[in-house]
RNA sequence: CGCGGGGUAGAGCAGUUGGCAGCUCGUCGGGCUCAUAACCCGAAGGUCGUAAGUUCGAGUCUUACCCCCGCAACCA
């Protein structure tokens, strides 16, 4: 009999900056539900990844002063060193600069335009270039981008569109007929209310304003925009339309998106509709998680509450931080995570109560059977409270992972770790090997033991170094660790031999770990600072100063701060935007001489740009313009400052 | 009336269709000595954000309100 396949991905991330422990979060409880599927016998195909084109990508490459490829080059490398040490198991990693992955999407448009699903138009809206989304006039929040409150561009352009629009009644049966499709329930909800209800609306699918993208290869000045390229990463992953399109037969469609709650919309809506336009089978089921809140905070840089997850696992082990990611969130709704927390559960859960368990009771045997399991049948009453709870274990466990709900599987697991311990304190090993009542205490290191064989056996969807660890030290062979194995009691054999090792896990003094990582984290910025403390000459000649001398002063409109001034640099007049309205009068600052950075990259303050930057000093309370002192006669305006 | 999430023991959370309010950690007391100062037992600790309503019965359903958090806001 063929086994069943599972294909399971989690969401291509958008490689802008380093990964935190919140990318980790969704890309380790996708390796545990591969793992887990795996073990069940599933023939499963796990794919993760990332969405690599776009316009802040571009950005971003820009001021690091690299090309795209360079930027993201790195940050993959950096990303996938990541997952390697955190015991990812994909099966593929896709990128979506892979060529693979390119001639796939330029065939997936084609294939849409040459239907009629894609045509031609043009576009006049508003987009939010961090969001990479368009928006219509009424979807608008204050005139600013409703996802996230930043301004948007008015974007004019010829553009290719999608016709959404023809898909809303059939989406609206696959939502009735599918109950299952979207979880959980209260994000449906609110994406239906919020979203599909209001009527869908055609989906411009091309831009001519961004390059570093995929080009449509029947009209190259357009690049195709990020719907199409990164949502179809799913299908072209398994050579969708390619030479070799086995994987796409044999897997297609996905059991299993498990995505973040703020791109739930697009994968429940668009994804759905485009692979109805591409005659293909819908996913089973499109799971949006909550996120990880740091210390009661959103994770973000600018908070500072960033860190690099591979912390975490030095200080400790893969498995803490996996037990902790798995165990600790509810799944599905947001989830706490705190330095404090993350040492607790890794000491109390797993060093207490797991580690310790194996460790006294490999101790037992080894110090009064000199490690030679022996079966025999002498019983307690007690004894089948232990044996029902072990030889039950991962039968609980199945029905709880098919539900996702993986962390109240996990503590099925503890369930029986306590059992465990408390079975110790209940036939007193120690007591039974003074009596030299040796009958009893064989049953009982055996009970022990083959409890902890099964407790290893379902630990291993979820951790990735303790389970081998476990049948290391108990002895037991491969054909005793399989996941079917964990439903009977009693397969562990006769003279196996025990040998304690080395301790699971650590326990950790709070107070002096913490400071270690918070040392940790020092160091790094002293490391930091000693890097930035100087800046060579040729950093300071990028930098390029004139006098400047102001023409023009005027308020911004709807504005507390800002004054527009028009600025004379020699050659030229500049407009440049300033938020010195609190502490100069227009009257003060007319034909005033000042320092301006004339090479700054210019940007939009409430819709005007700002073409430099004039020097000040000062804080909040007392700003002051540098100005020329005009003793010895005057300068010209544009001289170099250096 | 911006959108969303949430208020249950000192902390972190669970509570499915209304039916005696639970789990883990911490605290206190006891037990044990196989074990990683660990493990086992017991106890204290909650007007379930507030108010009203429906009901024999509300953490759970209805209404109003309060508070917290995230997204957002002009430093060129």
């Amino acid at each position: 009999m063929e086994s069943k396949k599972y294909y399971i991905t989690t969401p291509i991330y958008y490689p802008s900056s380093s990964f935190h422990v919140g990318h980790c979060y969704c890309t380790v409880v996708a390796d545990a539900i591969a793992r887990y599927k795996r073990l069940r016998g599933y023939d499963v195909f796990f794919m993760t990844g990332t969405d690599e084109h776009g316009q802040k990508i571009e950005r971003k490459a820009k001021e690091a002063s690299k090309t795209p490829k360079e930027y993201v080059d790195e940050i993959v490398a950096d990303t996938k060193d990541l997952w390697q040490k955190l015991g990812i198991s994909y099966d593929k990693y896709i990128r979506t600069t892979d060529e693979e992955h390119k001639e796939c999407v330029k065939k997936i448009f084609k294939k849409l335009y040459d239907k009629g699903d894609i045509y031609l138009s043009s576009y006049e809206g508003k987009y939010c270039t961090p969001c990479e989304s368009f928006f219509t006039e009424s979807q608008l929040v204050d005139g600013k981008c409703p996802d996230c409150g930043r301004d948007v561009e008015l974007v004019k352009e010829e553009s290719y569109f999608f016709r959404l629009s023809k898909y809303q009644k059939r989406l609206e049966k696959l939502y009735d007929e599918n109950p299952e499709l979207l979880e959980p329930i209260t994000r449906k909800n609110e994406m239906i209310e919020n979203f599909f209800k209001k009527g869908l609306t055609d989906l411009c699918v091309s831009r001519t304003s961004v390059d570093w993208g995929i080009k449509v290869d029947f009209d190259p000045k357009h690049t195709v925009y990020v719907w199409i390229d990164a949502l179809s990463n799913y299908i072209s992953g398994l050579g969708y339309l390619s030479d070799n399109d086995e994987l796409m037969k044999k897997y297609w469609p996905a059991d299993l998106h498990l995505v973040g709650k703020e791109i739930f919309r697009f994968h429940a809506i668009i994804w759905p509709a485009l692979l109805m336009a591409l005659d293909l089978p819908i996913p089973k089921k499109i799971f949006g998680h909550g996120w990880l809140i740091v210390d009661g905070a959103k994770i973000s840089k600018s908070r500072g509450n960033y860190k690099d997850p591979r912390v975490y696992i030095n200080e400790t082990s893969v498995d803490s931080l996996r037990y902790y990611l798995l165990s600790e969130v509810n799944f599905g709704q947001d989830g706490n995570f705190s330095e404090d927390l993350f040492i607790e559960k890794s000491n109390s859960d797993l060093a207490n109560d797991l580690g310790n368990l194996v460790s006294r009771v490999t101790a037992m045997v080894e110090k009064y059977n000199d490690g030679i399991i022996i079966k025999s049948d002498v019983k307690e009453s007690y004894d089948d409270n232990l044996i029902d709870a072990a030889e039950t274990l991962t039968e609980k466990v199945e029905l709880l992972m098919d539900q996702l709900k993986i962390n109240e599987a996990i503590q099925k697991i503890w369930n029986v770790i306590r059992k465990a311990n408390k079975y110790i304190d209940l036939s007193m090993p120690w007591i039974l090997a003074k009596q030299e009542n040796s009958e009893r205490l064989n049953a009982v290191l055996y009970n022990l033991v083959e409890t902890i064989r099964i407790i290893g056996i379902a630990l291993r969807p979820f951790l990735v170094e303790t389970p081998s660890e476990i049948f290391n030290q108990i002895g037991v062979e491969d054909d005793i660790c399989t996941w079917d194995s964990s439903k009977k009691f009693g397969l562990l054999k006769e003279n196996t031999k025990v040998k304690k090792g080395k301790n699971l896990f650590q326990r950790i003094e709070i107070n002096k770990e913490k400071s270690k990582m918070e040392q940790d984290k020092k160091d790094n910025e002293v490391v930091q600072e000693v890097q930035n403390q100087y800046i060579t000459i040729d950093d300071l000649s990028k930098v390029e100063l004139k006098v400047g001398q102001v023409l023009e002063v005027s308020r911004v409109e709807n504005s507390d701060k800002l004054y527009k001034l028009i600025v004379d640099i020699g050659n030229e007049k500049r407009t440049i935007v300033s938020g010195i309205v609190p502490y100069y009068k227009e009257e003060e600052l007319l034909n005033k001489q000042i320092v301006v950075v004339t090479n700054l990259k210019p940007a939009k303050l409430r819709g005007i740009e700002s073409q430099g930057m004039l020097l000040a000093a000062g804080d909040n309370d007392v700003v002051k313009l540098l100005v020329l002192d005009n003793n010895q006669g005057t300068l010209e305006n544009g001289t170099n400052i250096h």
